[in-house]
DNA sequence: TCTATTACCTGTAGCAACTACAGATTCAAG
DNA sequence: CTTGAATCTGTAGTTGCTACAGGTAATAGA
């Protein structure tokens, strides 16, 4: 039975055991939002527990949705340990008003397909009040 | 009185009656969603009519929230009249779907992120349960 | 100890859908 | 004919990754 992987441990192994793709830790260590490593002797990139926690934290923020500068935010005021829980709910907060507008931007347009789709013959024929509606030139004779 | 822009029109004047930016304008031509206008002897760009309403069909897609993919595909479509009603239907159903799942996801997201708000104590101190919950290490050593 | 096979390294380029310059040229009006 | 606005090309930036290419490092087996 193969033992446990133990820190330090490689870029791999940390990849394997957060799910995140090699290429996107290296890519979060130049954005900042992961410590740069140490090193072995050959350049090769070693990872403490911290990192993992850290990486674990910015894989499910992500999942959350938030942005990459949100999670710079929140990042760093828990690593100054100056965030209070109303802070971080605030944070959240808003970041569910976002969400919240976006899903009626979606609705709108779902809403809008609906409504030209429902006049369509549905027929073979070239002829669609779809594509007429999208091409439909803007009103440049129309009066004020 | 400014009598009314009469086409060929150029570039600027374009992208006044459709809203749609100059960069943009030749984005799409790069892109080849709009054909190569034909340019005067110094090389502008000059636009017809038709230029215009392609233009239009482009951007209210977009705002329809099709991929300029999608667009492309529906501009083939149109261009060699070789659609029907039910195509043209088929495919804008086919965004329906996934506008819908979008907002699903969303929802999800929503809902998840209410769920750990929920849980704040909302006080000003630097313990906070939502960032316990995006920290909490992964179950390392947890039985399969 | 040698060697073969991984593992990892850096750096660059690509995706979508634009936007924003810089630095040169052309057009249109007075 | 001059001036200033319009337009030109080409490149680089945005967000959050992903995918190479062409190397070097670490490690396991013989």
């Amino acid at each position: 039975m193969k033992r446990r992987e133990i820190f330090p441990v490689g870029i791999g192994a940390l990849s394997r055991r957060t799910g995140c793709n090699i290429e996107t830790i290296r890519y979060y260590e130049k954005k900042e939002l992961l410590p740069d490593p140490p090193r072995s002797v050959g350049g090769h990139r070693l990872y403490s527990a911290d990192h993992m926690k850290r990486l674990t934290f910015i894989r499910r923020t992500r999942k959350f949705g938030f942005t990459m500068k949100q999670i710079r935010q929140l990042l760093s005021l828990v690593d100054q340990n100056q965030y209070s829980c109303r802070d971080i709910k605030s944070l959240t907060m808003d970041h569910v008003v976002e969400i919240r507008d976006k899903i009626a931007g979606l609705k709108k347009l779902e809403q809008a397909l609906l409504k030209m789709a429902a006049d369509c013959s549905d027929d073979q024929l070239p002829v669609c009040p779809i594509i007429d509606a999208l091409y439909e030139p803007l009103d440049v004779d129309a009066p004020a």
